[in-house]
DNA sequence: CGTGTAGTTGATAGTGCTCAATTTTAGTGG
DNA sequence: CCACTAAAATTGAGCACTATCAACTACACG
Protein backbone atom coordinates (compact mmCIF):
# COMPACT_ATOMS: atom_id res chain seq x y z
CA UNK A 1 0.00 0.00 0.00
CA UNK A 2 1.69 3.63 -0.79
CA UNK A 3 0.90 7.21 0.76
CA UNK A 4 -2.95 7.75 0.03
CA UNK A 5 -3.17 10.01 -3.15
CA UNK A 6 -5.89 12.86 -3.30
CA UNK A 7 -7.55 11.64 -5.65
CA UNK A 8 -9.00 8.37 -3.97
CA UNK A 9 -9.63 7.00 -0.38
CA UNK A 10 -8.64 3.65 0.65
CA UNK A 11 -11.20 0.97 1.88
CA UNK A 12 -9.62 -1.75 3.97
CA UNK A 13 -10.43 -5.46 2.99
CA UNK A 14 -8.45 -7.23 5.33
CA UNK A 15 -5.17 -6.72 6.80
CA UNK A 16 -4.16 -4.09 9.15
CA UNK A 17 -2.50 -0.91 8.71
CA UNK A 18 -1.89 2.52 9.99
CA UNK A 19 -1.51 5.98 9.75
CA UNK A 20 1.75 7.31 10.66
CA UNK A 21 4.06 10.57 11.69
CA UNK A 22 7.90 10.42 11.13
CA UNK A 23 10.30 12.66 12.84
CA UNK A 24 13.18 13.97 11.57
CA UNK A 25 15.21 11.83 13.57
CA UNK A 26 12.97 9.00 12.54
CA UNK A 27 10.80 8.20 15.27
CA UNK A 28 7.58 6.92 14.73
CA UNK A 29 3.97 7.95 15.77
CA UNK A 30 0.82 5.88 14.64
CA UNK A 31 -1.86 8.08 14.90
CA UNK A 32 -4.55 5.76 13.93
CA UNK A 33 -4.86 1.50 13.57
CA UNK A 34 -7.11 0.54 11.01
CA UNK A 35 -8.55 -3.03 9.99
CA UNK A 36 -10.90 -4.91 7.77
CA UNK A 37 -13.96 -2.28 7.11
CA UNK A 38 -12.07 0.96 8.01
CA UNK A 39 -11.94 3.39 5.69
CA UNK A 40 -8.47 4.70 6.25
CA UNK A 41 -7.45 7.90 4.71
CA UNK A 42 -11.67 8.88 4.23
CA UNK A 43 -10.48 12.50 5.17
CA UNK A 44 -9.16 12.82 2.30
CA UNK A 45 -11.49 13.56 0.67
CA UNK A 46 -12.43 16.59 2.27
CA UNK A 47 -8.97 17.59 3.13
CA UNK A 48 -6.43 19.37 0.04
CA UNK A 49 -3.63 18.25 2.05
CA UNK A 50 -2.43 14.91 3.92
CA UNK A 51 0.35 15.48 6.34
CA UNK A 52 0.77 12.23 7.31
CA UNK A 53 1.88 8.56 5.72
CA UNK A 54 -0.43 5.10 5.53
CA UNK A 55 1.17 2.27 6.01
CA UNK A 56 0.46 -1.46 6.18
CA UNK A 57 1.17 -3.48 9.14
CA UNK A 58 0.40 -6.60 7.77
CA UNK A 59 -0.16 -7.92 3.87
CA UNK A 60 -3.42 -6.10 2.78
CA UNK A 61 -6.82 -6.10 0.77
CA UNK A 62 -7.69 -3.04 -0.22
CA UNK A 63 -10.13 -0.99 -2.18
CA UNK A 64 -9.75 2.55 -3.88
CA UNK A 65 -12.68 4.70 -3.91
CA UNK A 66 -11.99 7.43 -6.34
CA UNK A 67 -13.18 10.91 -5.04
CA UNK A 68 -14.92 11.42 -8.14
CA UNK A 69 -17.27 8.34 -6.82
CA UNK A 70 -17.63 9.46 -3.45
CA UNK A 71 -18.53 12.59 -4.97
CA UNK A 72 -21.48 11.39 -6.86
CA UNK A 73 -22.89 8.77 -5.04
CA UNK A 74 -23.13 11.57 -1.99
CA UNK A 75 -24.88 13.65 -4.61
CA UNK A 76 -27.45 11.14 -5.07
CA UNK A 77 -28.22 10.43 -1.29
CA UNK A 78 -27.26 13.29 1.24
CA UNK A 79 -27.96 10.73 3.73
CA UNK A 80 -24.83 8.75 2.69
CA UNK A 81 -22.83 11.67 3.19
CA UNK A 82 -23.43 11.94 6.59
CA UNK A 83 -22.96 8.49 7.02
CA UNK A 84 -19.77 9.19 5.56
CA UNK A 85 -19.13 12.48 7.41
CA UNK A 86 -19.40 10.14 10.59
CA UNK A 87 -17.12 7.72 10.12
CA UNK A 88 -14.61 10.61 10.05
CA UNK A 89 -15.63 11.95 12.99
CA UNK A 90 -15.97 8.88 15.32
CA UNK A 91 -12.77 8.63 13.71
CA UNK A 92 -11.46 12.04 15.79
CA UNK A 93 -13.22 10.69 18.83
CA UNK A 94 -10.78 7.16 18.63
CA UNK A 95 -7.77 9.86 18.33
CA UNK A 96 -9.06 11.78 21.50
CA UNK A 97 -9.14 8.91 23.46
CA UNK A 98 -5.36 7.85 22.22
CA UNK A 99 -5.07 11.65 22.46
CA UNK A 100 -6.04 11.03 26.77
CA UNK A 101 -4.00 7.88 26.91
CA UNK A 102 -0.94 9.14 25.60
CA UNK A 103 -0.96 12.54 28.20
CA UNK A 104 -2.21 11.15 31.36
CA UNK A 105 -2.27 7.39 31.16
CA UNK A 106 1.06 4.88 31.98
CA UNK A 107 2.14 2.68 29.93
CA UNK A 108 -0.06 -0.48 31.16
CA UNK A 109 -2.87 1.41 31.66
CA UNK A 110 -2.62 2.39 27.79
CA UNK A 111 -1.47 -1.09 26.86
CA UNK A 112 -5.01 -2.10 28.51
CA UNK A 113 -7.33 0.44 26.55
CA UNK A 114 -6.56 -0.34 23.48
CA UNK A 115 -6.70 -3.63 23.77
CA UNK A 116 -10.32 -2.53 24.76
CA UNK A 117 -10.88 -0.50 22.00
CA UNK A 118 -9.28 -3.18 19.39
CA UNK A 119 -11.40 -5.73 20.67
CA UNK A 120 -14.67 -3.81 20.21
CA UNK A 121 -13.87 -2.82 16.77
CA UNK A 122 -13.06 -6.19 15.50
CA UNK A 123 -16.19 -7.78 16.96
CA UNK A 124 -18.19 -5.46 15.10
CA UNK A 125 -16.51 -7.20 12.35
CA UNK A 126 -16.81 -10.18 13.33
CA UNK A 127 -13.11 -10.84 13.89
CA UNK A 128 -12.88 -11.48 18.01
CA UNK A 129 -15.33 -14.22 19.17
CA UNK A 130 -15.37 -14.83 22.94
CA UNK A 131 -13.14 -12.65 23.71
CA UNK A 132 -10.00 -13.80 21.48
CA UNK A 133 -8.38 -12.31 18.46
CA UNK A 134 -5.62 -12.53 16.42
CA UNK A 135 -3.37 -8.94 16.75
CA UNK A 136 -0.44 -9.69 13.75
CA UNK A 137 1.48 -6.20 14.77
CA UNK A 138 5.11 -6.64 16.23
CA UNK A 139 6.10 -5.55 19.49
CA UNK A 140 7.89 -2.62 17.80
CA UNK A 141 4.71 -1.49 15.78
CA UNK A 142 2.85 -1.48 19.00
CA UNK A 143 4.72 0.40 20.28
CA UNK A 144 4.77 3.43 18.00
CA UNK A 145 1.32 3.22 18.45
CA UNK A 146 1.50 3.84 22.25
CA UNK A 147 4.34 6.44 22.00
CA UNK A 148 6.83 3.61 24.28
CA UNK A 149 10.20 2.44 23.30
CA UNK A 150 10.55 -1.09 22.26
CA UNK A 151 12.13 -2.31 24.97
CA UNK A 152 9.35 -0.91 27.78
CA UNK A 153 7.23 -1.70 25.35
CA UNK A 154 8.00 -5.32 25.77
CA UNK A 155 8.30 -5.00 29.54
CA UNK A 156 4.30 -3.60 29.37
CA UNK A 157 3.15 -6.88 27.76
CA UNK A 158 4.85 -9.02 30.18
CA UNK A 159 3.28 -6.63 32.58
CA UNK A 160 0.07 -7.21 31.45
CA UNK A 161 0.45 -11.05 30.73
CA UNK A 162 1.45 -11.08 34.72
CA UNK A 163 -2.07 -9.47 35.88
CA UNK A 164 -3.49 -12.93 34.27
CA UNK A 165 -6.20 -10.43 32.55
CA UNK A 166 -5.01 -11.14 29.12
CA UNK A 167 -2.97 -14.56 27.96
CA UNK A 168 -1.13 -12.81 24.86
CA UNK A 169 0.64 -15.62 22.79
CA UNK A 170 2.66 -14.05 19.38
CA UNK A 171 -0.35 -12.76 17.43
CA UNK A 172 -2.94 -14.59 19.36
CA UNK A 173 -4.70 -12.69 22.27
CA UNK A 174 -7.19 -13.86 24.89
CA UNK A 175 -8.73 -11.69 27.17
CA UNK A 176 -9.16 -13.28 30.54
CA UNK A 177 -11.48 -11.05 32.42
CA UNK A 178 -13.07 -8.09 30.24
CA UNK A 179 -14.46 -6.69 33.41
CA UNK A 180 -10.42 -6.61 35.07
CA UNK A 181 -9.27 -5.51 32.06
CA UNK A 182 -12.06 -2.40 31.40
CA UNK A 183 -11.21 -1.71 35.17
CA UNK A 184 -7.69 -1.39 34.35
CA UNK A 185 -8.41 0.53 31.33
CA UNK A 186 -10.23 2.81 32.79
CA UNK A 187 -12.51 2.19 29.54
CA UNK A 188 -15.37 3.81 28.71
CA UNK A 189 -16.53 2.52 24.69
CA UNK A 190 -19.13 5.42 24.29
CA UNK A 191 -16.73 7.02 21.74
CA UNK A 192 -16.64 4.21 19.62
CA UNK A 193 -20.12 4.95 18.89
CA UNK A 194 -20.87 1.72 18.65
CA UNK A 195 -24.24 0.79 19.70
CA UNK A 196 -23.83 -2.10 20.82
CA UNK A 197 -23.87 -3.94 24.02
CA UNK A 198 -20.43 -3.12 25.04
CA UNK A 199 -19.39 -0.49 26.69
CA UNK B 1 -20.17 27.35 29.22
CA UNK B 2 -21.86 23.84 29.98
CA UNK B 3 -21.50 20.22 28.55
CA UNK B 4 -22.38 20.19 24.75
CA UNK B 5 -25.71 19.24 24.15
CA UNK B 6 -26.45 16.86 21.17
CA UNK B 7 -29.70 18.72 19.82
CA UNK B 8 -26.74 22.24 19.14
CA UNK B 9 -23.24 23.57 18.31
CA UNK B 10 -21.03 25.71 19.99
CA UNK B 11 -19.47 28.17 17.29
CA UNK B 12 -17.27 30.22 19.66
CA UNK B 13 -17.03 33.91 19.09
CA UNK B 14 -14.31 34.90 21.73
CA UNK B 15 -12.54 33.85 24.27
CA UNK B 16 -10.48 30.27 24.47
CA UNK B 17 -12.12 26.70 25.29
CA UNK B 18 -10.84 23.58 25.38
CA UNK B 19 -12.33 19.57 25.19
CA UNK B 20 -11.24 17.64 28.31
CA UNK B 21 -11.29 14.62 28.88
CA UNK B 22 -10.82 13.82 33.11
CA UNK B 23 -9.88 10.20 34.09
CA UNK B 24 -11.42 8.73 37.42
CA UNK B 25 -8.19 9.97 39.72
CA UNK B 26 -9.19 13.08 38.59
CA UNK B 27 -6.03 13.36 35.98
CA UNK B 28 -7.13 15.81 33.09
CA UNK B 29 -6.20 15.82 29.44
CA UNK B 30 -7.52 18.51 26.89
CA UNK B 31 -7.50 16.92 23.03
CA UNK B 32 -8.02 20.37 21.96
CA UNK B 33 -7.72 24.59 22.32
CA UNK B 34 -9.95 26.30 20.39
CA UNK B 35 -10.59 30.13 19.99
CA UNK B 36 -12.77 33.01 17.96
CA UNK B 37 -14.24 31.48 15.05
CA UNK B 38 -13.56 27.65 16.00
CA UNK B 39 -17.03 25.26 16.07
CA UNK B 40 -15.91 23.64 19.26
CA UNK B 41 -18.49 20.44 18.43
CA UNK B 42 -19.17 20.43 15.24
CA UNK B 43 -18.44 16.49 14.99
CA UNK B 44 -21.30 16.74 17.68
CA UNK B 45 -23.42 17.38 14.88
CA UNK B 46 -22.77 13.63 13.06
CA UNK B 47 -22.20 11.85 16.31
CA UNK B 48 -24.94 10.66 18.33
CA UNK B 49 -22.97 10.39 21.77
CA UNK B 50 -19.85 12.76 22.98
CA UNK B 51 -17.52 11.32 25.21
CA UNK B 52 -15.56 14.53 26.68
CA UNK B 53 -16.76 18.01 28.12
CA UNK B 54 -16.05 21.11 26.80
CA UNK B 55 -15.04 24.07 29.43
CA UNK B 56 -14.46 27.87 29.05
CA UNK B 57 -10.78 28.69 29.63
CA UNK B 58 -11.33 32.21 29.84
CA UNK B 59 -14.59 34.15 29.74
CA UNK B 60 -16.09 33.06 26.22
CA UNK B 61 -18.69 34.55 24.11
CA UNK B 62 -20.31 31.95 21.88
CA UNK B 63 -23.25 30.96 19.18
CA UNK B 64 -24.64 27.91 19.67
CA UNK B 65 -26.24 26.97 16.76
CA UNK B 66 -29.09 24.17 16.56
CA UNK B 67 -28.30 21.22 14.36
CA UNK B 68 -31.88 21.55 12.80
CA UNK B 69 -30.70 24.61 11.57
CA UNK B 70 -27.47 23.19 9.97
CA UNK B 71 -29.17 20.39 8.68
CA UNK B 72 -31.74 23.28 6.62
CA UNK B 73 -28.57 24.78 5.62
CA UNK B 74 -27.13 21.64 4.60
CA UNK B 75 -30.01 20.93 2.53
CA UNK B 76 -29.46 24.14 0.42
CA UNK B 77 -25.57 24.20 -0.14
CA UNK B 78 -24.51 20.77 0.10
CA UNK B 79 -20.99 22.09 -0.72
CA UNK B 80 -21.72 23.81 2.64
CA UNK B 81 -21.76 20.35 3.96
CA UNK B 82 -18.92 19.54 2.38
CA UNK B 83 -17.09 22.71 4.03
CA UNK B 84 -18.44 22.09 7.58
CA UNK B 85 -17.16 18.51 6.80
CA UNK B 86 -14.01 19.73 6.17
CA UNK B 87 -13.84 21.69 9.41
CA UNK B 88 -13.89 18.63 11.02
CA UNK B 89 -11.64 17.08 9.30
CA UNK B 90 -8.84 19.88 10.22
CA UNK B 91 -9.31 19.46 13.11
CA UNK B 92 -9.08 16.03 13.31
CA UNK B 93 -5.73 16.41 11.74
CA UNK B 94 -4.74 19.08 14.64
CA UNK B 95 -5.64 16.03 16.77
CA UNK B 96 -3.11 14.03 15.04
CA UNK B 97 -0.45 16.33 15.37
CA UNK B 98 -0.97 16.31 18.75
CA UNK B 99 -0.77 12.48 19.02
CA UNK B 100 2.46 12.74 17.15
CA UNK B 101 3.97 15.23 19.78
CA UNK B 102 2.74 13.58 22.65
CA UNK B 103 4.56 10.10 21.87
CA UNK B 104 7.09 11.45 20.59
CA UNK B 105 8.33 14.88 21.33
CA UNK B 106 9.85 15.96 24.73
CA UNK B 107 8.08 18.82 26.64
CA UNK B 108 10.24 21.87 25.14
CA UNK B 109 9.72 20.49 21.62
CA UNK B 110 6.02 19.71 22.26
CA UNK B 111 5.77 23.33 23.61
CA UNK B 112 7.26 24.79 20.59
CA UNK B 113 4.92 23.36 18.20
CA UNK B 114 2.17 24.04 20.47
CA UNK B 115 2.96 27.75 20.27
CA UNK B 116 3.56 27.67 16.35
CA UNK B 117 0.17 26.04 15.84
CA UNK B 118 -1.58 28.65 17.89
CA UNK B 119 0.26 31.57 16.31
CA UNK B 120 -0.81 30.32 12.87
CA UNK B 121 -4.32 29.72 13.38
CA UNK B 122 -4.72 33.38 15.56
CA UNK B 123 -3.16 34.78 12.67
CA UNK B 124 -5.73 33.16 10.57
CA UNK B 125 -8.46 35.33 12.36
CA UNK B 126 -6.40 38.04 13.12
CA UNK B 127 -5.95 37.43 16.67
CA UNK B 128 -2.11 37.86 16.34
CA UNK B 129 -0.51 40.16 14.29
CA UNK B 130 4.18 40.29 14.33
CA UNK B 131 4.31 37.28 15.54
CA UNK B 132 2.44 38.58 19.14
CA UNK B 133 -0.48 36.91 20.64
CA UNK B 134 -2.15 37.07 24.05
CA UNK B 135 -2.48 33.69 24.78
CA UNK B 136 -5.10 33.83 28.45
CA UNK B 137 -4.78 30.58 29.81
CA UNK B 138 -2.69 29.66 32.92
CA UNK B 139 0.08 27.06 32.75
CA UNK B 140 -2.04 24.67 35.07
CA UNK B 141 -4.34 24.42 31.71
CA UNK B 142 -1.01 24.19 28.94
CA UNK B 143 0.17 21.57 31.17
CA UNK B 144 -3.46 19.77 30.68
CA UNK B 145 -2.99 19.75 26.94
CA UNK B 146 0.50 19.24 27.04
CA UNK B 147 0.17 16.09 29.30
CA UNK B 148 2.69 17.79 31.77
CA UNK B 149 2.62 18.04 35.49
CA UNK B 150 2.50 22.01 36.21
CA UNK B 151 5.68 21.64 37.94
CA UNK B 152 7.19 20.80 34.67
CA UNK B 153 5.12 22.80 32.42
CA UNK B 154 6.72 25.64 34.78
CA UNK B 155 10.22 24.74 34.07
CA UNK B 156 9.42 24.14 30.35
CA UNK B 157 8.42 27.28 29.47
CA UNK B 158 11.24 28.35 31.37
CA UNK B 159 13.43 26.38 29.37
CA UNK B 160 11.35 27.93 26.11
CA UNK B 161 12.04 31.25 27.69
CA UNK B 162 16.20 30.74 27.85
CA UNK B 163 16.18 29.89 23.97
CA UNK B 164 15.19 33.59 23.67
CA UNK B 165 13.56 31.90 20.77
CA UNK B 166 10.24 33.24 22.42
CA UNK B 167 9.44 36.36 25.22
CA UNK B 168 6.68 35.21 27.60
CA UNK B 169 5.77 37.41 30.21
CA UNK B 170 2.20 36.91 31.85
CA UNK B 171 -0.29 36.24 29.17
CA UNK B 172 1.85 38.06 26.35
CA UNK B 173 3.53 36.09 24.24
CA UNK B 174 6.02 37.20 21.55
CA UNK B 175 8.21 34.79 18.78
CA UNK B 176 11.67 36.13 18.22
CA UNK B 177 12.34 34.15 15.75
CA UNK B 178 10.07 32.29 13.91
CA UNK B 179 11.98 30.42 11.97
CA UNK B 180 14.52 29.07 15.44
CA UNK B 181 10.76 28.03 16.75
CA UNK B 182 9.78 26.00 13.73
CA UNK B 183 13.09 23.85 13.84
CA UNK B 184 12.79 23.63 17.53
CA UNK B 185 9.46 22.52 16.99
CA UNK B 186 10.24 20.57 13.73
CA UNK B 187 7.34 22.36 12.77
CA UNK B 188 5.41 21.64 9.59
CA UNK B 189 1.91 23.36 9.29
CA UNK B 190 0.70 21.73 6.40
CA UNK B 191 -1.78 19.42 8.49
CA UNK B 192 -3.54 23.11 9.28
CA UNK B 193 -4.59 23.03 5.81
CA UNK B 194 -4.38 27.22 6.17
CA UNK B 195 -2.94 27.90 2.07
CA UNK B 196 -1.80 30.47 3.28
CA UNK B 197 2.25 31.66 3.14
CA UNK B 198 3.13 30.24 6.41
CA UNK B 199 3.69 27.04 7.14
C1' DC C 1 -3.34 44.31 54.71
C1' DG C 2 -5.26 39.66 54.46
C1' DT C 3 -6.36 36.14 51.21
C1' DG C 4 -6.31 33.32 47.24
C1' DT C 5 -4.51 32.13 42.90
C1' DA C 6 -0.74 31.66 39.82
C1' DG C 7 3.89 31.11 39.31
C1' DT C 8 8.46 29.48 40.91
C1' DT C 9 11.96 26.69 43.26
C1' DG C 10 14.37 22.61 45.42
C1' DA C 11 14.73 17.87 46.40
C1' DT C 12 13.53 13.24 45.60
C1' DA C 13 11.34 9.39 43.32
C1' DG C 14 9.61 7.01 39.39
C1' DT C 15 8.54 5.86 34.77
C1' DG C 16 10.33 5.05 30.61
C1' DC C 17 14.60 5.41 27.40
C1' DT C 18 19.01 3.88 25.55
C1' DC C 19 22.56 0.70 24.77
C1' DA C 20 24.10 -3.80 24.35
C1' DA C 21 23.49 -8.60 24.57
C1' DT C 22 21.09 -12.79 24.41
C1' DT C 23 17.30 -15.92 23.45
C1' DT C 24 13.47 -17.32 20.82
C1' DT C 25 10.84 -17.82 16.74
C1' DA C 26 9.87 -18.30 12.00
C1' DG C 27 11.32 -19.07 7.55
C1' DT C 28 14.74 -21.08 4.21
C1' DG C 29 17.57 -24.27 1.89
C1' DG C 30 20.06 -28.57 2.12
C1' DC D 1 14.18 -33.41 9.18
C1' DC D 2 17.85 -30.44 10.41
C1' DA D 3 21.07 -26.62 10.03
C1' DC D 4 21.17 -21.80 9.02
C1' DT D 5 19.58 -17.13 9.10
C1' DA D 6 17.04 -13.00 9.97
C1' DA D 7 13.56 -10.98 12.48
C1' DA D 8 11.27 -10.63 16.79
C1' DA D 9 11.23 -10.98 21.55
C1' DT D 10 13.56 -10.72 25.89
C1' DT D 11 16.88 -9.36 29.51
C1' DG D 12 20.13 -6.38 32.25
C1' DA D 13 22.17 -2.09 33.49
C1' DG D 14 22.53 2.73 33.65
C1' DC D 15 20.62 7.09 32.51
C1' DA D 16 17.21 10.85 31.29
C1' DC D 17 13.04 13.03 31.47
C1' DT D 18 9.14 13.94 34.00
C1' DA D 19 6.27 13.46 38.35
C1' DT D 20 5.50 14.35 43.05
C1' DC D 21 5.85 16.70 47.30
C1' DA D 22 6.55 20.68 49.82
C1' DA D 23 7.66 25.29 50.30
C1' DC D 24 7.82 29.81 49.03
C1' DT D 25 7.15 34.14 46.17
C1' DA D 26 4.50 37.40 43.44
C1' DC D 27 0.61 39.54 42.45
C1' DA D 28 -4.39 40.84 42.21
C1' DC D 29 -8.39 41.89 44.73
C1' DG D 30 -11.54 43.15 48.44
Amino acid sequence: MSRSTLTESCLLVDGIAARETVSREGKRQLSALHFAGDFVDLHGFVLKEIDHGVTALTDCTAVFVPHTEITRVIGQSPALGRALWMLTAVDAAIQRAWIACLGRSPALTHLAHLLCEIYLRLHLVDLAWGYRFSLAITQVELADALGLSPVHMNRTIQELRATGLVSWNGFDVAIQSWDGLLALAEFDGTYLNLVQRFR
